[in-house]
RNA sequence: GGAGAGGUGGCCGAGUGGUUAAAGGCAGCAGACUGUAAAUCUGCCCGCGCAAGCGUACGCUGGUUCGAAUCCAGCCCUCUCCA
């Protein structure tokens, strides 16, 4: 607990002197829903996943909660409109997505601390509508459950909410009861966002089992700008290395704001105190070697020791030596391709008439040449060329 | 059910017959300055095409007109007030 809150993952907490107490005397098991709307979970959710690496690694247990279940569902909250569903092919093509990215972060095995996926499918799908009304609905007013965010929020813009999505938070809470029920799970953390559907699932439990069970929130990551973090130029920052290579992660990360270093460092990596407290305090420009430990660390944590070193030699060879590094994306040029073009193959821009505008406004450059042909065709030579757009995007051009 | 207002480019928002691929703002991208940061200033910002040119676009479907985001009809949706 102490070092979850020194390393700044802690926004509420049910009664701390409780769970403090609870955690020192015994391996507890806590657990954290994930929605399975996506093939992947990116950087937005890393938080979560680091606070169960955390946990484990104070040497308790982990839980990954896949919301196969209620993916059906959809969460209302902070949604304006409802979700499209999905079906059950799909729902279990991204569990099996995201089961490869903690696969990076946790242990996962038969030991006490060892993690577990479970998937909330298994007790939803099968439930009984009277016998779930009968001993869960029960506990659960209407008025109470109208003054929630999530619902009061859609209600005052007099947005549909339909009673599927309405149920969601019953649902939910559910889940806490089953997993406290099924594996004595005793916390649930989640997104400052979760509070009240975590606080439903303790208060449900405590109701129908008579069960002390906790829970924690995180704060919501932003950027020091105050803007969600995780989305680049290129969208969402993917966690599987199939939607975002392991260079452009690195690059994620070595492009993080002056001001979020020392906080993202303490997040998203494993390195002491001591040694962040270090980084942090690098005067001026030298913080950028701060930022290329936390490039690193966290690339390492997420695609291995060997990707980051080599999205780090690449990005040095690049930025710093002027040259090309081997990790850049690459592009085959077959027997000769329009530059426009290959800019927009390697999804440097959106369109062909973007690109142009581009070249026309001096941004690419060959070989470290600005272009000023829009028509040029670009011919594999011997080596391979290397084209940039701007001062951050480079690719290596091959036959 | 009744009365009124409205649906415009990723978002916000002007525009009420032609010079409107559609003002302005935000977001985004690029340039300058730097440290692959921030702030600031400048440029760009529907797509296809080497180009000439073409295609799409103002909720949907029709209509009027040489010409429609703009006028008319029907439909769908949203908001406000009343019951």
């Amino acid at each position: 607990m102490r070092l979850l809150d020194e390393r700044g993952y802690i926004h509420q907490v049910t009664d701390p002197a409780a769970f403090d107490a609870l955690a020192e005397r015994a391996v507890i098991s806590a657990y954290i829903g994930f929605d399975a709307t996506a093939p992947s979970l990116h950087v937005g959710s890393l938080v979560q996943i680091m606070m169960l690496r955390r946990l484990q690694q104070a040497g308790h247990r982990p839980i990954v909660l896949m919301g196969g279940g209620t993916s059906k569902v959809g969460d209302p909250s902070g949604k304006d409109e409802s979700r499209q569903l999905l079906s059950d092919e799909q729902i279990g093509a991204n569990i099996a997505g995201i089961r490869r990215v903690f696969e990076r972060f946790l242990t996962f095995g038969d030991g006490p601390s060892d993690a577990i996926i479970m998937n909330n499918a298994e007790w939803l799908d099968t439930l009984g509508y009277i016998p779930f009304l009968r001993e869960v609905g029960r506990h659960f007013t209407i008025n109470r459950m109208l003054t929630f965010d999530s619902v009061r929020l859609r209600l005052d813009r007099e947005q549909p909410l339909t009673f599927l999505e309405f149920n969601y938070m019953i649902l939910q809470a559910y889940d806490f009861l089953e997993l406290s029920r099924l594996i004595g799970c005793k916390a649930q953390f989640g997104g400052s966002d979760q509070w009240g559907n975590i606080v439903n699932g303790i208060e449900l439990a405590r109701r129908t089992d008579g069960a002390e069970l906790f829970g924690v929130t995180t704060p919501l990551i932003t950027t020091a700008d105050g803007a969600k973090m995780g989305k680049t130029a290129q969208g969402a920052v993917w966690l599987d290395e199939q939607q975002l290579s392991p260079y452009d992660y690195w690059q994620f990360w070595r492009n993080t704001r002056d001001a979020d270093v020392g906080r993202f460092l303490k997040l998203f990596t494993d390195l002491p105190l001591e040694e962040i407290e270090r980084l942090e305090a690098l005067p001026g420009a030298e913080i950028n070697d701060s930022k290329i430990a936390l490039a690193t660390e966290a690339t390492a944590m997420l695609h291995g020791r060997n990707a980051a070193l080599a999205a780090e030699q690449t990005a040095r060879e690049t930025f710093e030596g002027g040259g090309a590094g081997g990790d850049l994306p690459t592009l085959s040029l077959g027997e000769g391709m329009n530059i426009a073009h290959a800019l927009t193959a390697l999804g440097f821009t959106p369109s062909n008439k973007e690109a142009k505008r581009k070249i026309s406004e001096g941004a690419v450059r060959l070989d470290d040449v600005a272009v000023n042909d829009s028509a040029l065709i670009l011919k594999p030579g011997e080596a391979p060329l290397k084209l940039s757009l701007g001062k951050k995007r480079h690719a290596l051009l091959v036959r």
